[in-house]
DNA sequence: TCTGGGGTCCTAGGACCC
DNA sequence: TCTGGGGTCCTAGGACCC
């Protein structure tokens, strides 16, 4: 058996468990930029809110009802997703941490009463961490995500085992719910005639897998109980690491968005050096804002092949900003830039050539400086100078709570009444 | 009339997830 | 004024090999 913890409304009840007040309140959560609606606590949903929604649309309906607005916080969300897995940690041995709410757990070889441990996964997380956590159990990963959503809307905990509760949840799961089924799939088969799990169940394997691939079979299998989807509790590294953010205000000058670039390029050396990868292959892209249909529009990317795979922060940077220069053209209105870097390999593996003159030794070297140093100091304190100072590029942050949990100077005070 | 058979590697595009 | 960001897997088709 095969459990999925996942929790609930996430980034809304990580607002609430520094801000008790907002119990009972609809909160919501903004994405990057305070742009769309990306987290809603029950509230928000019974109030019509829809995952998505640009917010600036809904503003009048927001403050009507006193709903509690948040831009995304992800140091605070980082942290607290650690702290829940953590908990969950001592209570099972195989985890899979699958996102930054959810966790899938290996049941198989637990001898007690599932349900109940259920019960304590869930009164535990909340209890070390204030995070309300739902917990779906079934013989299958696909199984164990319908039963969390059953979960969901019940008490927290439900154990999908013998076939006839398994027939009668798919019966009313609408096909589009299913976890590996989006817009297009759904549209599909509706199209056939296939409205619930249970009717997709009976489809005919050749046919699934001719029309939705083998990824399509291996889900419809899960869904009769076959389990396929293996618990992945040591991920592989990752094949290719992206930072992209729209801007806070549309931009046209190339030095400004090169600031912005630096930074995200930046980024990503940071995060190949923390999997201890090195890149091959370099992509920058930029465009202009898709929403504005009277603003005259362009896209474009560059794909870079490096002279050597690297993490080193100036060099990503440096060809980063050469990606930028060929395909930068004047006289439009941007909005968001961003670098992938991809090819990636091992750091103890790269494969110089015979007219590489770096010094690649002492680059590691310096690197490893640096992000001591930025580590303990905080992020950023040492950086190129390519990546300004001036940040016209920053994002709209408006209404962003402190990070409680892992910055000194934003820990939660409390005032206590003198008498 | 009449032109083989068995592979690998890479990439773009399409689907999906959170 | 105002619309997010970061990933994965699979398949078909092209280029190439012997």
């Amino acid at each position: 058996m095969i459990a999925i913890v996942d929790c609930n409304n996430f980034y809304a009840s990580c607002e609430r468990v520094f801000n008790p007040k907002l119990e009972g309140r609809p909160v919501v959560v903004l994405s990057n930029n305070d742009g769309c609606i990306i987290a809603r606590s029950n509230e928000a949903k019974a109030l019509g809110i829809e995952m998505a929604m640009p917010a600036f649309q809904i503003e009048p309906f927001l403050q009507k009802h006193h709903v509690a607005v948040f831009s995304s916080n992800y140091v605070l969300y980082g942290d607290l997703s650690e702290r829940v897995m953590n908990t969950l940690a001592t209570l099972v041995k195989e985890i899979e941490i699958y996102s930054i709410d959810e966790a899938f757990i290996d049941l198989s070889g637990y001898r007690e009463d599932l349900t109940e441990l259920g019960f304590r996964i869930r009164r535990k997380i909340k209890q070390w961490t204030g995070i309300p956590v739902s917990v779906g159990i079934a013989p299958s990963k696909t199984l164990a995500k319908v039963a969390n959503k059953i979960a969901k809307k019940s008490g927290g905990v439900h154990l999908l085992a013998d076939p006839e509760s398994i027939r009668q949840a798919l019966e009313k799961l609408p096909v589009k719910d299913i976890w590996g089924i989006g817009g297009q799939y759904s549209k599909f088969l509706k199209s056939y005639g296939i409205l619930t799990a249970l009717d997709l169940t009976r489809a005919k394997d050749a046919w699934i897998q001719k029309h939705m691939t083998l990824v399509g079979l291996r889900l419809v299998k899960e869904l009769r109980g076959e389990s396929c989807i293996e618990l992945d509790t040591e991920p592989a590294p990752k094949k290719a690491i992206g930072t992209a953010r729209s801007f806070g205000q549309m931009l046209s000058d190339f030095e400004t968005i090169a600031e912005a670039l630096a930074n995200y390029a930046a980024t990503c050396a940071r995060k190949l050096r923390q999997q201890q990868s090195c890149a091959n292959m370099l992509t920058v892209f930029l465009e202009t804002h898709p929403f504005k249909e009277d603003l005259p529009q362009y896209f474009n990317s560059k794909v870079i092949t490096l002279p050597v795979a690297t993490n080193y922060t100036p060099e990503i940077v440096h060809y980063a900003k050469q990606g930028l220069k060929a395909i930068f053209k004047k006289g439009y209105q941007y909005k968001k830039t961003g670098v992938i870097v991809s090819g990636l390999v091992p750091e103890d593996q790269v494969q110089r050539n015979f007219f590489d003159e770096a010094d690649r030794g002492k680059q590691r070297a310096l690197m490893k400086v640096m992000d001591a140093i930025n580590d303990t100091m905080g992020k950023d304190r040492v950086r190129l100078l390519a990546q300004g100072y001036d940040r016209k590029w920053k994002l709209r942050q408006e209404r962003l709570t402190p990070c409680y949990t892992s910055r000194w100077e934003e820990l939660l005070t409390i005032d206590v009444d003198k008498k």
